[in-house]
DNA sequence: GCATGCATGTTTGTATACAATTAGGCGATT
DNA sequence: AATCGCCTAATTGTATACAAACATGCATGC
């Protein structure tokens, strides 16, 4: 399971404008910068599910050959944000409704254990950090901003991830995060919402802090299912349909 | 999250001995397929962890050219069984013990939570098929059939990854399992770890026919503990080391 | 004698050229 | 008029060629 990490991320792509970059970089390569972009892309709504992604407009846009394209691509397609029919080319992934809704319960149930192992296995400062991340975000679900809370969200459920311990766990409910990225309703609700979001945190916060692993599930659970409907998953295809 | 089905192996690969496959077979590419011979090659032990993945010698030792190594290689870098550093080449990829560690406990958690669902979820005949698999497993227990167990085994868990109803889930617990594959010791122990797994699969199967979800989460997670030495986790690094 | 620098070979990364399959449209036939 | 077949265009799959980076060994200097 490769991760794409910000820092591999080079900025808004050189190539964007047709230059090539004139200093290499030591590490990462062209089709796993491109990989990057590309899954950034995805996951932020630029490219909707069903977009075709056709190998020499890519190729042409990013100002590389087609080799580093389609080795993205195929990256991209083992990591499961883009689906590759044989020789029909490649599109981003667009799950049928019913994948949709078992990889909604499988990040449920990850997000679960990585809660569960975090109210055992996390340290006194570890749980002083989580506590103080929650409250911080009091200030922003009053204010209702929305943009905010849904970075500051993200950052609260991966510092679940992380603070399970296991970094392969983590990564297993990051991938299927971002798998679901793109289905995200666009708003998160309203208000109430925010503000229910962010007292389900509560709980499950409490939890941890109270070394209750069994109440830390329970509450993740709750939390996402109450979050569901806030996910295209259960109302059907969301945004693109190009096909 | 890429699977490499069985279905999709075409042999012992046409390119053993040189020569190009005259008939060309419409759906899978050269390198998928060849993505699902080095799968096997790596899971089955053939290709110990540490293995330097050369892309010529590849190349040539299969028939074909680089490019559908590279993109075979990065398919399976993607799934974690190849670890590709930027430009020093590919080798199976050997995880940190600690890595190990947390991907062995990432599968036990996959797996009761599997065995949960598969508690409430399984459908009257599903169970009765499951009980009588786990039924027929007792009589090579008693013969001491080792190399049978450990196929039946494999397959055992399996119909627990997909009796859960979430296909998404068992494609975790599949790739999970795979990924670990290679570190399993060589022999299962003895007759006496034989049968007492044997006896801990019933405790699971016990569960999930009463329905009892709890209870089948706890028994697989008492049995992966109990397999826990016959794998190469905990004792340090296995077979190959060869860089 | 040891360390450092350079030269060379090997291997990966990228680009381009070619082959083959698929998709779509046009025409002929029933 | 509808359907079947073929033909053409576009796109993917594969191979090869070129360029850059890493690794190794040797020679040179200290």
């Amino acid at each position: 399971m490769t991760t794409f990490t910000k820092s591999h991320v080079t900025g808004p792509a050189y190539g964007a404008s047709g230059d090539k970059p004139s200093r290499r970089r030591p590490g990462p390569t062209r089709a796993e910068t491109l990989a990057t972009e590309l899954a950034e892309a995805i996951t932020e709504g630029r490219m909707p599910p069903g977009t075709t992604l056709e190998e020499e407009r890519l190729a042409a846009a990013h100002g590389v050959s087609r080799t580093p394209v389609r080795e993205a691509l195929r990256l991209l397609a083992a990591t499961g944000l883009v689906e590759q029919r044989p020789r029909r080319g490649a599109v981003v992934a667009r799950p049928e409704p019913g994948r949709l809704a078992e990889m909604f319960q499988a990040m449920a149930e990850l997000e679960a254990i990585c809660a569960s192992l975090c109210a055992v296995a996390m340290t006194r400062a570890d749980k002083a950090r989580l506590a103080s991340r929650h409250a911080g975000m009091a200030k922003i679900v009053e204010d209702g901003w929305l943009d905010a809370y849904r970075d500051a969200n993200v950052a609260f459920h991966e510092a679940l991830y992380a603070g399970s311990g296991n970094g392969y766990l983590a990564e297993l409910a990051d991938a299927t995060r971002r798998r679901l990225a793109p289905f995200r309703a666009a708003q998160l609700g309203g208000r109430d919402r925010l503000a229910a979001s962010h007292e389900e945190h509560g709980a499950i916060v409490a939890a941890i802090l109270a070394g209750d692993a069994p109440a830390a599930a329970a509450a993740v659970r709750a939390h996402l299912a109450a979050t569901e409907w806030s996910w295209g998953v259960l109302a059907g295809q969301p945004s693109a349909r190009q096909d």
